[in-house]
DNA sequence: TCCGTGACACAAG
DNA sequence: CCTTGTGCCACGG
């Protein structure tokens, strides 16, 4: 009632990692892509926060940077780990990075099929 | 309410 | 190719 109107806390958290758990295993995405699809573009740092405190129960792999490389910085293992992670769905590296030409999630699909 | 922080993106040197 | 600076946004203290 009254109080409804304002977004609640970490809502946007919140959007971004129920729309990591759309993304198709054996795609990915970029944080600015999340951000453009959720409604601002220029929240592409936003969606990072978000990811930095994303349950694990989300395939959190798949987000990479516009590059298509990983970004996680000062957490060499973390690195390690969404590569390793994204490589056994299916993602193929080269020179270190994901060819979104070729991965890049194409985005949610209000009417799935063909 | 203000301020600091950061898994970004982009441009320039 | 790498480094630095700037702009944007949301979250937490």
């Amino acid at each position: 009632m009254a109080k409804s109107g304002g977004p609640a806390p970490r809502a946007f958290d919140h959007a971004v990692h129920r729309l990591v758990r759309r993304i198709p295993r054996g795609t990915v995405a970029t944080y600015g892509q999340l951000a453009a699809l959720l409604g601002d573009c220029r929240a592409a740092r936003a969606v990072g926060s978000a990811m930095q405190r994303c349950p694990h129960d989300i395939p959190w792999q798949r987000v990479v940077n516009a590059r298509g490389g990983i970004s996680l910085r000062g957490n060499v293992s973390g690195m390690i780990t969404q590569r390793v992670r994204l490589e056994q769905e299916g993602v193929q590296f080269q020179r270190g990075k994901v060819d979104l030409a070729r991965c890049r999630w194409t985005g949610p699909r209000r009417h799935p099929g063909r």
